[in-house]
DNA sequence: ATTCAATAGTTGAAGCGTGGACTAATAACT
DNA sequence: AGTTATTAGTCCACGCTTCAACTATTGAAT
């Protein structure tokens, strides 16, 4: 616990504002790369990188809500889009009839193969090379743990 | 550079999907956190704070705009929103008719006041306090790091 | 067996953000 | 002075996200 725990201090404001700013034009960065070399936003790639990963190369939708970071509605509404443009395909599960598994089709996955090198580039150019290896690691290790500390707290004030 | 300069490797591959969901979740929970405590939006704040410190707290458009990480349009509307909930108000700028100077109304000051100490709390709780200084400052340094290189990059393949 | 609860997923409306067209005012050029 | 270019900001249409119902299926409890 910091010294006094009602303010940040200058430091503190600052370090607060650069993340704030800077995470926020890596990501958009990264997503306006990603619609202008393939057309895809960063959701449905991440599905396509996802359903592609799966054994079968499907995914219960639910699952699929979890590893992608969406809520169940909106990837209800993501795979509806893509399904349409033929990269996904949806059938009701076998074993447990509430359910639908999300399927990659052969367009779906070789739409990601084309996209995956540009995407590669761009989060190396904005990203990864930008950073020493050190610093790099480091930022996975920090949100390691910020990731963590939210799991198991809740209320605030 | 990296040994390869394609492809991303395991370790690195885990860094940047952390960083992704990470960052994700610590913003989401914030702006949980200042949606329920205060009823606020973080871009609603973020004017209020702007506003707050400016001079005559009082700023152009297209300066909040930059402050503020949003696009003119989309400030626009914010600050609709926001001048029809009494916060802000809207006067065309003496010196240029062009402009517009958006300004802070008590009623705006006041209802920062009253958000400010669960804004910090927030930040505090899942953020400042749940990393060493040491990191805390890495993450500042890092993010000043990436927007910079930013700046100078335009096109990436 | 029947009721009650929990889970899986969808739907539709409303809100917010984006990008491009648009208006108005100022600056720059000849 | 008169034309052109730039800048400030808004407006509108479209698309994505959210939130709160809603249906259907499964599991648990009596």
């Amino acid at each position: 616990m910091s010294r006094d725990a009602l303010w940040l201090d200058a430091q503190q404001q600052l370090h607060w504002r650069r993340f704030l700013s800077g995470s926020w034009a890596v990501l958009t960065a990264l997503e306006r790369d990603l619609e202008e070399t393939t057309g895809l936003s960063m959701s449905e790639y991440e599905v396509l990188v996802r359903l592609s990963e799966a054994e079968g190369r499907s995914l219960r939708m639910s699952q699929l809500a979890d590893q992608v970071v969406a809520s169940r509605s909106r990837l209800t509404h993501t795979v509806q889009r893509m399904e349409q443009a033929g990269l996904v395909a949806r059938r009701t599960s076998s074993c447990d009839r509430r359910g639908v598994d999300c399927v990659l089709t052969e367009a779906g996955f070789s739409r990601l193969a084309d996209a995956a090198p540009h995407h590669v580039a761009s989060v190396r150019a904005r990203l990864v090379d930008v950073l020493s290896p050190a610093d790099f690691a480091r930022l996975g290790e920090i949100f390691t743990t910020l990731g963590a500390a939210l799991e198991d707290r809740e209320p605030v004030s």
